[in-house]
DNA sequence: TTGAAAGCGTTACCAA
DNA sequence: TTGGTAACGCTTTCAA
């Protein structure tokens, strides 16, 4: 099923028919039936393929993350979907799992794609300044690279979280949950635990390097509890939620035996109990507003190149605060 | 850069050009060298578009879920890139999330790969259908629909399972946490667990609906804990970990105070303290053959229309065993 | 070994 | 309001 057949079918020209199909240009009431009516009886709908090419433009975009699982990554797909999917762009979601061929398969997938939202820290510099030489490209959240276009959150809650700790609760032994070496986000959070703690004059607790996803925070457990600290201030909500839940399982409580917390406030955190304080971050709005930028540079707009969204202090139970 | 541009610079024709970048046909040695200088000078690399459209073959497939988050969701999928990205085929992943206007979407989805996979319980039938007669399609997991191709895992275990907290561990309350209408994968539980139930001559306990991430099983908690359940059986990990967390999270003790289960044995299960008790499923391997498959079925070979994968119980100390 | 030309399925321009 | 025709960027067949 082709144009063409279609418009032998329908005694008309390929011209009239895409016409008719995209609803645009004259053709008068009598050919569109006609030709409706050829459409709708062989079902016919245009090839991609000749679409993308005649229009020199694919309608689709990627989005490349280090992994998929998760409810930080829903929700940032969310907000990509909450501004493509109205703009008949489609998506397609890239998790590199951070494995070596990575870049090849990204140099592979922007073939296919207008331009490509990538997340900080998922792709090596070479490769990232490759794409962006030939292709539309916006970074979602910090990146050490020079980026063209950046979206972000600030860490100004994050600090103020750890001062809080500090400060407020009087803790003096804070460890930090997560691999700064990791990710450019937990770099700058690392950083921001330092200045909250230089700012009292107290000298940055330790770090204990884990990843970031639940299973990581389970497993981070056994040492947190042996370190003797009274608080872990973890690199992400999923690694705080896995912490709780190891703390838990072992008879412990939370905040009395452990103080913890998070960051992104993802669902779970408010659910569970105690409360999970963290930082709430803008993340539908980090992902829609990338996918903004992105569908405006590929538009040939000019573009701002960096964008910091604002992050907001959650106090729940979980640092000692009463509910 | 075209392939013409490259002929010109290269003083070759097209064909040549293409013969030289795929590595096929009959090209002389000093030509090829010729040309390779061009490509690479230039960066030189074919669309996608025209390629595809000269193949008549996207090179890609889709593989739609309900949702995209959680360890489950993860598992498939790495199921599913671990053949298809040997074969250089890409793999654009759907979530629909059940809302209304995806089989619209799914429609378009289908003019931009050579075929999909289609997770159990996110379309209604008739899209199903208006799918498969034009596409090639596997189903991934139970549908009550007339598929064509389906894989899917059985529920022995899980039905054994069951016995086991009732034959064993003599449990005679238990719940089973979970929706049977919104998922055929669930659905099958309910009647594996209704049907273990009646084999001891007893009437299957109460059914608490509930969705099937971890949020619902910690939004489920109050309900169980007030139904007098002694074990809560769930319809997959996530639920029965949010559960857990939510029942630790009171103090109160698994599997003293309330035993519990799951199924799927994501990873999150052997860490957490006490050790869920669940059923072990084959994902990735469920995901790597619906792909092999699909493949098959794209390149007109014969495919068998039902492959189960077996399933596994494994005891850990959330139902009572001790570890 | 190489090239000319047709074809893949659209859209868009220009005439009619 | 319509249609013819030239792109779009590639692969492939057939000759040379």
């Amino acid at each position: 099923m082709s144009v063409r057949e279609i418009a032998k079918l329908a005694g008309v020209s390929t011209a009239t028919v895409s016409r008719v199909y995209r609803g645009v240009g004259s053709v008068s009431a009598a050919t569109r039936a006609k030709v409706q009516a050829a459409i709708e009886q062989y079902g016919y709908r245009p090839s991609h393929l000749g679409e993308a090419l005649a229009n020199r433009r694919h309608g689709a975009l990627a989005v490349v993350f280090p992994g998929l699982s998760g409810p930080y990554f829903a929700e940032l797909i969310n907000g990509v979907e909450s501004v493509a999917v109205p703009r008949q762009v489609s998506v397609h979601v890239i998790g590199t799992h951070l494995r070596r061929e990575a870049p090849d398969e990204l140099l592979d997938v922007a073939r296919r794609v207008d331009g490509m939202a990538i997340h900080g820290g998922t792709v090596p510099k070479t490769v990232i300044m490759e794409l962006a030489a030939r292709h539309p490209v916006v970074m979602i959240g910090p990146d050490p690279h020079p980026a063209p276009v950046v979206v972000r959150t600030d860490q100004q809650a994050f600090r103020l979280l750890v001062s809080h700790l500090l400060a407020d609760h009087g803790l003096r032994k804070l460890v930090f949950v997560g691999n700064p070496e990791g990710s450019p986000d937990l770099t700058e959070r690392w950083e921001a635990f330092a200045a909250a703690h230089a700012e009292l004059g107290l000298r940055p607790g330790k770090q204990l390097r884990t990843g970031l996803e639940q299973t990581h925070g389970v497993q981070a457990a056994d040492e947190v509890l042996a370190g003797g600290f009274d608080g872990a201030v973890c690199g992400n909500d999923e690694t705080a939620l896995g912490l709780m839940m190891a703390v838990l399982g072992r008879g412990l409580r939370v905040p009395g035996d452990l103080v913890i917390t998070g960051v992104d406030d993802v669902p779970m955190s408010s659910l569970v109990s105690p409360g999970l304080t963290t930082v709430a971050r803008p993340l539908a709005e980090l992902g829609a507003t990338a996918t903004r930028l992105l569908l405006d540079l590929i538009n040939g707009a000019d573009v701002v190149p960096e964008t910091v969204l604002p992050s907001r202090l959650v106090r729940r139970a979980s640092c000692g605060c009463r509910d």
